[in-house]
Order: structure tokens, then sequence, then C-alpha cells
DNA sequence: CATGAATGAGGATTCATTCAT
DNA sequence: GATGAATGAATCCTCATTCAT
């Protein structure tokens, strides 16, 4: 990311202000440069598609994540850890309309936000297998597939009200735990 | 569902046949009249709005989910009857793209769907309250937070393949069971 | 008009009655069909055009300005007789909103119609020769300059309320008399 | 009215162009575009309805009626401004097809049409109360009336040719003198 | 660099009329 | 004769994207 004119900034910074308010999945760059009171050539120049002004959106929320798994990765008890870590996760896509869509995206549009979903992922790695080794969790679950549930269960809420959150966490957790 | 001309019945069975394979989520109703064959007009004759034509493509897979339901209710096993429901319930929903949008959209076109959400949505009632008497389930959910799961969990496995529903299916159900 | 049918006569004098509820410029033969509770084609086979239907809703009105006509003519005041058409022709305009139609056409479904208005203008023309002899009217009038006038103030009174009716037929009446 | 960009200029002064070949009762916003060799959403940018593109047809026809309201107002002669202004009016509804629309519309898309009718109603006014002050016409008559009034006499000459204007113009205004 | 006018394919919907049943 | 299903041109309008200014 090269150092912006100050107008430049300024700008960028104003959009995603704009953007913020609106529902990431109805997005019309049109409306945000009219708002933003800038034209739209000035948005396309900063985010060449919508998926770019989405991955933009998320950048808080994408290294809260990081941040998240790493204290994950870090904790002595592997239960506790993933436990953490998935709380975390829902949570922050809850918040953040547009970040499933930039964390199962093939594609990314900036480098950065291509470098932090790996290490997001390399640490979800770290902290599921430990729980695994620590047999906190089933044996058969993997990364993409927990990351996957946690989408689902992100869209579970988001069908109800904001107050099922903890029902639906714990019916996930204490699904995840090995039979005995 | 009244008696239609037969010529009637054929442009509807054709419509529909070409409808099915299509996205649900971005049928284009002058598409479907083209590669039916038939012109803009009847299609909208037939089907009022894109939602009509997505309940009758659900048609089959509504009464397959009220059956489930009524079955799921005569159970002698709570417990058993619940997870026949939900089971079935996941994979009816994952067969039929629309069955979801469907089952929460808060308006029917036709009168015969109301009716049969409303006696599915009462024999789940009856299914879940039994699970809830026998403590086979924790004690706080409720039809439209464990309906709203089965979407979320349906959008899980959405995301990866039709594979991953086994094991999520069997979390979910693991994860409903009240805690010791 | 050949003899209808008994279930003929009364689908007509049916769409007839549904036809007279609708605002004539807006006319959807579908609507009164289905209004009717007849098929469209049974609207189409009795008439063949939306002219057709609206010549037959002004049927009435028609034969009443032809008896006003007449009655006019033979008026022994040749000033009261024109008043006396000319109030009544703009009276039946308004309270028939298809009938200005009718009179304008060049071209009428009905040969009915066609004699009808054909014997109106007769006695119109015998109406204002004997005012334009007496002198109760400006000289430079003809019947087509009246008609059309007779129109335009229907068109006035359309745009306010009825009530301004008397006002706007006083206006044209003292403005058609010569100047000294 | 902003400045605009010379191209946009003229667009708009194209589409004006071709709009004015048309049928005001019967303007396609996609003809005009296709007339015009520009896309349908730049007329749709200039002109976000078809009473908008009505409006800004008849802006001249509008500016000179409100002159004439003036002047009409700044007659010595109360019964000569009534009769200017009448004549005039009528005279610019017959030339410009969408006055009348604009004129009757309780909706204005332009603030500045708003203006320039409430302006000319104003100086309207002014001049019916004069001439009614004075005698020149008679006591029943309101802006609305007369307004609607005009309209009727240019419905009448439409019905007939551009050659019945004086007569009928002349009928109005002999008509709307106070009786003896 | 910023601007915002222009593009125009795309999709929804209506309705007068025909014609198979 | 009656029916009403089918037609499909016609019209409306939107919006992501480009590019002249």
């Amino acid at each position: 990311m090269a150092a912006l004119r100050s107008d430049a900034a300024r700008s960028r910074a104003n959009i995603l202000d704009v953007a913020r308010t609106h529902d990431r999945a109805t997005l019309r760059l049109n409306d945000v440069a009219r708002e933003a009171g800038v034209g739209v050539g000035t948005v396309y120049r900063h985010f060449p598609t919508v998926h770019a002004l989405i991955e933009a959106l998320s950048a808080d929320a994408l290294d809260a994540m990081l941040e998240t798994s790493r204290r994950a990765a870090a904790e002595p008890d592997p239960g506790d850890g993933l436990a953490l870590y998935l709380g975390s996760a829902l949570r922050l896509q809850l918040e953040d309309g547009g970040l499933q869509a930039v964390l199962l995206s093939p594609e990314d549009e900036a480098d950065s936000v291509r470098n932090v979903k790996r290490e997001i992922f390399e640490s979800f790695t770290t902290v599921l297998e430990a729980a695994r080794a620590a047999g906190a969790v089933r044996a058969d679950l993997t990364v993409d597939r927990l990351s996957h549930l946690v989408c689902g269960i992100e869209h579970a809420v988001r069908l109800g009200t904001p107050e099922d959150l903890p029902l639906l966490l714990q019916v996930m957790l204490d699904g995840l735990k090995p039979r005995p």
C-alpha cells in the first residue's frame, strides 16, 4: 500500500465510511460515490471491484481474527483455544457482514488479505490439531469443515436474532466434542 | 389446484421442467420461457411471481417434508423422532435448492403451500415438545431456532461437498442434547 | 341486430353492465371479461373492437341526443332551440364518458350508430340554421365548430368539478350571441 | 439549472430536439434515445421521468407565459389585460402540445417550473381581480375556472383546425363579459 | 488523478389479440 | 358459440462499468 496523497486518503476514508453504512450484499458503487461526494471513477480507482471494497471494509475484522487465532493457538488448554477461536470468529463474522465472503473467496484482491487469511488458517490449523490431539474434539473435523460450520451458524443466527447467538454457538461447541 | 386444460397442463409441466434445471436464486422468467418454448406471458399466467414458481418447484419436497414430520411425530421414541425429522428436513432442503426460501418466506403465493407449511410446523412442534418432555434435547430450543439451525447446516454443507452432510448433521444432533 | 340466443343476450348485457363501471379511456377487455364471468373470446365476439363496446355503452346517450336534437329543431324560438340542444349535448357528454369519442369518430362500427349520428347532425344543422336566420347567433359558426366547442367545454368541466357546468355553459351560450 | 459539461449539454440539447418532434402524449424515452443517438440511460439521467422531459420541452413556452402574464398585469385597461393574457395563453398552449399538462400537473419535477407556475398564477390572479373590479368580466369566475376554460378552448381548436382559433377565442372572451 | 456523463445490455412486466380446445 | 390459454412485441427502468473531459 503506497503512501497516498492526502486528498486521495481522505477520499478513500470517506468512501469506506459511507460503504460501511450499506448492506454488503447490495452495495451500489454509484450510490456510495454519490453519498461520499466523489465521482464513481474515484471509487473505481480505489477499489477496482466490489470485492476489493468489501475486503477493505473487512480489514479490521480480519486483523482481529488473526489476533484471536494467535491467542487461541497460545492457549494452554487446547479445548479452550478452539472454543475461543470459534466463538470469536462467529462474533466477528456476525458483526461484519462481508467477512464471510472475504474468508470464503478463493481469490483475493489485496495481497495483504491473502497473507492474513493464510496466517489465520495456519493458526486455526494449529488450534484444531492441538484440540484433536488432546481428544477435545471429534477426529473427523477439518479446518474447512469447521470454517463452513461457523458460516452455517452465522447464517442461522442471521435468520433469527442476535440473541440466538449464545445458544447456537453452544450447540455447535457441544456437538464438536467426541462421543463417548 | 383446479383442473387444467390439457394444453395448459402441458405448458405448466414444461415450464417446471425447464425451471428445475436453473439455479433457484437466479431464475429469469424470460429465460425459462424461451427455453420452454412458450411466450413470457404464459409463464406469468402460470406463475405471477418468481416466488410462485419456486413454490411450485418445491411442491414435492414440501409434501415429503410434511409426510416425514408426521412420521416423526408418530415415532415411539421422541429422540428418534426428532432426529428423523431434522435429518430428513436437512436432506430435502439440500436436494431442493428453493425449499429453504419457501419455508422461510413469511408470505406464500399458494394457499396449499401456506397450509402445508402450517401443518409441518405443527407436527414439528409436537415432535420437539415430546423430545423436550423426554429430556432428549436442551430445553431452550424452539421450533424457529431449530429451523434456522437446519438452514445453517444446509448452508455449511453447500459451502463444502455433499459428503460433509453426515458429519455436520451428527454434530448438530449431538449438540442439541442436554448437557449433563 | 339479429335476435340473440338468450344466453348470448345475457352475456352481452352482463358485459355492458361491467364495462359501465370502468373508465372508458382505460377499458381492459380482459378485465371486463373476468369481472363479467365470461371468456375474453366472448367479449370479442360481441364487440370486435374496444370502439364497438364504447359505441354500445353510449347507445342510450346517443338516442337521448337524437331525441333532444329533434325537440330542439321543433322549438318555436330558434335561440331557445339552440340553447336546449347545446345544454343537453353537454350534459349527456359529461354523463357518458365515451360519447365524445363516439361522436367524433370518423368511423362507426355499428350501422345504427352511423345513422343516429347522421340524424343528430341533420337536426343540429336545422337548429343552427334557424338560429342564425333569426339572428340569435353569430353568423360564422358551423355545426363542426359548435360540436368541437361543446367538447371543449366538456373538457373544461372535467378538469374542474361538475358544479362548474352551469357557469361554463352560460359563458359559451353568451359568447355565441352576435356582437352588436 | 447548474452548469453542465459541454458533452452533457450537447446530449441534453440533442434529446430535447428529438423529443420536440414527437407527440407529447406518446413520448417513448427509448425511441427518443435511439433517434438522438444516445443510450437510454442518458435520457434517464437528464430526465428521470417523462414528465421531467415534458417540462423541459415547455420551458420556453412557460417563460413566455410568465412574461405575458406580467405584461397583462401591467395593462392600464383591465379588460385589455385579461384579453391579452387569455389570448396569449391559448396561443402558447396550442403551439406547445405539452404546456397544458405542465400547467395542470399538481406535481412539478423542477423547482424552476413550480416557481414559474406560481408566478404566472399570481399575475393571472392580479389580472382577473382587476378586470372583475372594473366590471369587465362576470363576478363568478375564478383563476382555476378560467384556466380550465382556456384548456377547453385549446381542446376545441385541436379538434378542428388552427383557423378556428380566432373565432373560438372571441366566443370565449365575449362569453366572459357580464350580462347586462 | 478526479470527475461524472454515457453506455446499453439486461431483466421485469403488461395487454391486445388470436386460436386451440 | 364459448372459453381462456397462449402469444410476444412493446415498454419500462436499472446499474455495473467505461472513458471523455
